[in-house]
RNA sequence: CGCGGAGUGGAGCAGUUGGCAGCUCGUUGGGCUCAUAACCCAAAGGUCAUAGGUUCGAGUCCUCUCUCCGCUACCA
C-alpha cells in the first residue's frame, strides 16, 4: 500500500437551499469528521474541505416562492448550515460557498483552461422555455400527462405511476412546474463535456485499480461504465451562477454540477497558499466522503474533468454512504420529514456527543438505515450512561473516596492486570484498521470496548472489597482504572470530542496523542486528578415522547395540506349515492 | 425481464478468498453493591427473504421469484 505525505478530505457541499439535519450528518459529515480527527490525532498532514452549494435552479425557484434575491437565500441558509456544523464540532478547517469570489474565479478559468483545450463540444438543441419567468425549464420542470398510462401528473424525466422515463418532448399537455403556463420550444446552445473520451481511462482507474472501494460504490461505477457513457451538459440557461466564460455565452451559466466540485479546490486556495502541494502532488491522499445520491459526479465526472484538465491528482477513495430514515419514512425536506440539526441543539442542549454517537453506531454504511428516537434513547441511556459515563465515573470517585483524589502509586501487576492492559492494546489497532478502511461503526464499537473492559476490570478486581485489607493492591487497581480511563479519551475523541475534552478535564491532563492509546502509564503516580462530574445523564421517556409527537404533528399537517391539494372527485348522481351501504356503530 | 445496493435470532448490524452462524441492545436467571437501579457472569432465542442448482460442504458461488432503497429532479 502507498505511503501518502498528506490527505486531502472533502466532504460533499451541502445545498444552501435549507437548514442540516441528521442524515447529512449520519451520511457524511460525521463519518468525515472521525476520519479526519483520527488523523490529526495520529499528527498527519491532513486539510478538511467543505462549503455551501449555492447555484442552480432550486435556490432561485425557493427565492421566487420566498419572494428574495437568490443571495438572500443562500447568505441565510449557509449561515444556519455553517453554524449546526460548527456546535456539532464538525472540525472543517475551512468552511467555504461556492458565491465567493475565489469560487467564481477558480471554476471560471478551470472551464476556460478545458474550453481552450477543445474538451468540451457545443451542440444547439430544442428546450422547453417558460416565458411567463423567462427561464428553460429542466425536464423536471414540466408536469404533463404521461404518453403510457395516462397519468396527469408526470414529470418531464419519469412518470412516478408507472415508472417510465420521458423525456418532456414526450408529455402531453406539457406546463411548467414553475409558472404553470405552457412552455414554448426555443433553441439553445450549450456546452457538454463527453465523458465517453474518458471511458476507458475510468475503466482502468476504477474497475482494475481500485476494486477495493465499497461494493455500492463500486457497482454503481461499474454499472454506469457498462451502459456506456453519454456527452454531458456543463452549461445551464440560467442568470444565477457562474457564467460561461467564452464569447457569445451570455445568459449561460456552469451547471451547478460542474462547478460544486471545483469548490473543493477553489476551498483549499482560500485556506492556504499552498493548496497546490495538496491538489497536484501524487503523494497526497485524496478522499471524498458523499453521500449515495453523488457518487456518479464524484467518481465518473469530476474524476473526468480533473483528468481533462491535468494538473490535478484523482481521489483514492469515495466512502459513499447509503441513506438514513427517520422513524421509517424517507427523509424529506418539502414534507419536513427530518431532524433539523438546530432544532435538535435547542431540544438537547450540550448533547452533541449523543446525537453523534447515536448517528455513527447506526450510520447508513452498507445500506439505508433507520433513525428512531427510542433507538437514540436506549444508546443514550444504556450504552453512553452505563457503560462509558458510568466506567469512568467509578474510577473516579473511588480515586476520590480512597486517595484523596490523587493517582496512587502502581505495584506489582498480576497477570490479570496484564491481559486487561494487553486487551486495550489490541483496541487500539482494532480501531485504526476500521476507521482506515472507513468502518466507522465498527470502530466506535471499539473505541466503547475499552470503557467496557474498563467496567469489567473493576468487576473483577473488586476494588472496594480489598480496600479492607489490602490496601496497597488497591492502588495498583485504581491506578490501572485511571489509566484506562485516559486511554478511553484518547480512543473516543474522533467519535465523541466533547465527551473527551470533559473527561480530560476531570483527568486534569493536556490533550493527548494518538499514540499515548495502548499506553498504560499516561497518568504519574501523585497525579491531583480534577472535579469528577457526570458525563452523561440519562433522557427520559417524556423528552422523547415529545420529540414522537413533534413528528406526529409534521404527518397531519402533510396529511391536510394533501387533502387540499387533491383535486376533487366528479359529482355524482344520487342513484350511485343510493348505492352505498353505510352503517354508524359506535366503538366500544 | 433496464442497472446497482440491500434482505441474517425481538431491534440494529458483522460475516474477508465457500469449512461447526457472530456482535451490540433487549429478554430471562445468577453475582456484586464502588458507581447515574448503573456494572460483571450465564442462558434462551436464527430452516441466514423465497424456490431451485453447483459442491464432500453454501449466509458466502450460479439461476428464478418477492420486498425495500438509489440511479445526471432540489435532498447525504
Amino acid at each position: 500500500m502507498k505511503n501518502f505525505k498528506r490527505y486531502l478530505v472533502t466532504s460533499a457541499l451541502p445545498y444552501a437551499n435549507g437548514p442540516v439535519h441528521i442524515g447529512h450528518l449520519a451520511g457524511v459529515y460525521i463519518p468525515s469528521d472521525i476520519y479526519v480527527r483520527y488523523l490529526r490525532l495520529k499528527g498527519k498532514d491532513v486539510l478538511w474541505i467543505c462549503g455551501s452549494d449555492e447555484h442552480g435552479v432550486p435556490i432561485t425557484i425557493k427565492a421566487r416562492q420566498e419572494g428574495v434575491s437568490p443571495q438572500d437565500v443562500v447568505d441565510k441558509y449557509h449561515e444556519i448550515i455553517k453554524n449546526s456544523f460548527s456546535e456539532f464540532g464538525i472540525s472543517f478547517d475551512i468552511y467555504s460557498r461556492t458565491t465567493s469570489d475565489m469560487h467564481h474565479k477558480t471554476a471560471s478559468d478551470f472551464f476556460k483552461k478545458m474550453y481552450d483545450a477543445g474538451d468540451f463540444i457545443e451542440q444547439t438543441t430544442m428546450q422547453y422555455y417558460d416565458a411567463e419567468v423567462g427561464q428553460f425549464l429542466a425536464d423536471r420542470y414540466i408536469t404533463g400527462e404521461c404518453p403510457h398510462c395516462h397519468n396527469e401528473r408526470a414529470y418531464g424525466d419519469q412518470c412516478e405511476s408507472c415508472g417510465t422515463t420521458l423525456s418532456a418532448t414526450d408529455l402531453i399537455n406539457p406546463k411548467s412546474a414553475i409558472s404553470g403556463s405552457v412552455p414554448q420550444m426555443r433553441q439553445t446552445k450549450h456546452w457538454f463535456l463527453p465523458l465517453d473520451r474518458y471511458e476507458s481511462f475510468l475503466r482502468q482507474w476504477i474497475l482494475e485499480d481500485h476494486k477495493e472501494w465499497k461494493p455500492n460504490v463500486y457497482g454503481q461505477c461499474k454499472s454506469w461504465l457498462d451502459l456506456g457513457l453519454q456527452p454531458r451538459a456543463v452549461s445551464r440557461d440560467l442568470d444565477w451562477g457562474i457564467p460561461v466564460p467564452v464569447a457569445g455565452a451570455e445568459g449561460k451559466v456552469l451547471y451547478v454540477w460542474f462547478d460544486a466540485p471545483i469548490g473543493y479546490i477553489s476551498a483549499t486556495k482560500e485556506l492556504t497558499a499552498d493548496w497546490e502541494k495538496y491538489w497536484k502532488d501524487e503523494d497526497t491522499k485524496l478522499v471524498h466522503f458523499i453521500g449515495k445520491d453523488n457518487i456518479v459526479f464524484h467518481c465518473i465526472v469530476f474524476p473526468a474533468m480533473l483528468k481533462a484538465h491535468g494538473e490535478y491528482i484523482l481521489p483514492e477513495n469515495v466512502p459513499a454512504n447509503e441513506f438514513l430514515n427517520l422513524e421509517g419514512d424517507k427523509i424529506s425536506t418539502s414534507r419536513n420529514w427530518a431532524v433539523w440539526l438546530h432544532e435538535y441543539l435547542n431540544d438537547f442542549k450540550g448533547k452533541q456527543d449523543v446525537l453523534r454517537y447515536a448517528l455513527c453506531a447506526n450510520a447508513p454504511e452498507t445500506k439505508d438505515n433507520d433513525f428512531t428516537w427510542k433507538d437514540f434513547q436506549a444508546r443514550n441511556n444504556n450504552e453512553l450512561v452505563a457503560i462509558l459515563g458510568n466506567f469512568v465515573n467509578r474510577a473516579l470517585v473511588l480515586t476520590g473516596k480512597y486517595f484523596d483524589g490523587k493517582v496512587p502509586e502502581r505495584g506489582e501487576l498480576t497477570e490479570f492486570d496484564t491481559k486487561c492492559l494487553a486487551e486495550m492494546n489490541e483496541s487500539k489497532l482494532a480501531i485504526e484498521t476500521n476507521i482506515e478502511t472507513y468502518k466507522f461503526r465498527e470502530a466506535l464499537k471499539e473505541a466503547m470496548n475499552v470503557a467496557r473492559i474498563g467496567n469489567k476490570y473493576l468487576a473483577d478486581t473488586e476494588p472496594w472489597k480489598v480496600i479492607k485489607t489490602d490496601e496497597q493492591r488497591v492502588k495498583t487497581i485504581l491506578n490501572i482504572a485511571l489509566q484506562i480511563t485516559a486511554n478511553v479519551a484518547i480512543a473516543i475523541e474522533p467519535f465523541m470530542p466533547f465527551t473527551s475534552d470533559k473527561m480530560l478535564k476531570m483527568l486534569n491532563v493536556a490533550p493527548l496523542g494518538w499514540d499515548k492509546l495502548g499506553c498504560s502509564d499516561i497518568l504519574e503516580s501523585g497525579h491531583v486528578l480534577g472535579k469528577a462530574e457526570l458525563l452523561f445523564e440519562k433522557i427520559e421517556d417524556a423528552e422523547i415522547d415529545a420529540q414522537l409527537k413533534k413528528l406526529e404533528d409534521t404527518k397531519l399537517t402533510n396529511r391536510a395540506k394533501e387533502f387540499v391539494a387533491a383535486p376533487q372527485k366528479d359529482e355524482i348522481q344520487f342513484e350511485d349515492f343510493a348505492k352505498m351501504d353505510i352503517r354508524v356503530s359506535k366503538v366500544v
